[in-house]
DNA sequence: TATTGACCTAGAGCACGCTCTAGGATGTTC
DNA sequence: GAACATCCTAGAGCGTGCTCTAGGTCAATA
């Protein structure tokens, strides 16, 4: 499927406000965006796919800065693979330690919400308090 | 191990700075902090475990408003339990959801990564380019 | 041709979570 | 008793990532 669409659907293709894609492309984040006769942005398909995995590292704490990056490396080309290739394995550790901590948050609630069912099934606070709140 | 000591030590036990700290309390993320004859805050246990566990929430994206919410609850004793048994609950589906998202983009960067590695290997861009960067 | 809606630029404003400054008090050490 | 570290309050400032305003242009529709 091919897209050719002005900034309003573009946004909407992507999921973030019309606001948010003019702001993305001061930012460097959108490269190489074309105009119509009338000074329009026009969007085409790379642009979606572009945005669309750059969207998917934001919402794993991919900074601007860092999306500002891999977009100037991939405007040039094949000599960039390789430090491209970096950024997103260096990403790509953040992840994993942000999974880790993420487990280990999970547990922590885990034993939190067992400590609070004994509080309420014995009316009385527990003893070996393992992380208060 | 139990602890009674001032603001520097407790801010080293739970790794984030003085300033932070107070910054903290003046947000209603440390319930009942003493003073000692000079006016100086004294922390004890309780406070480094609550705050150790507010820490695991906050870097697994709790807000300081939810950590001030699970706080006040929390200095209302056992009526409460309920209600942070919820707001955990609530925070744990958050972590799930932020898992899969982690798991997704780690995929995401793995194709990414085997794109360019195609594309090296033949020293040209290949076809089927599912997301690009 | 008048209206309407989508678009344009430039720049201000905002929410969040800190982070630091200024000016001063306290308390331990030499 | 003087120096020095650590603490105090009140409040300003900052980096990030948007979000919105003002004032105007363009083009499709009635």
């Amino acid at each position: 499927m091919s897209v050719r669409c002005h900034i309003g659907r573009f946004a909407q293709l992507v999921d973030r406000s019309v606001h948010t894609i003019r702001w993305y492309e001061a930012q460097g984040l959108i490269p190489a965006v074309g105009r119509d006769a009338g000074g329009r942005r026009v969007y085409e398909t790379e642009h979606v796919e572009h945005l669309l995995f750059l969207e998917r590292m934001r919402r794993t704490g991919m900074s601007v800065a860092e999306m500002r990056r891999l977009t100037e490396l991939s405007v040039q080309g094949w000599r960039t693979l390789e430090a491209r290739k970096s950024l997103l394995k260096d990403h790509r550790a953040a992840i994993e330690a942000q999974i880790a901590d993420l487990k280990a948050a999970a547990h922590d609630i885990d034993a939190k919400v067992a400590f609070y069912d004994e509080w309420a099934r014995n009316k009385r606070r527990p003893r070996p308090e393992r992380g208060s709140a």
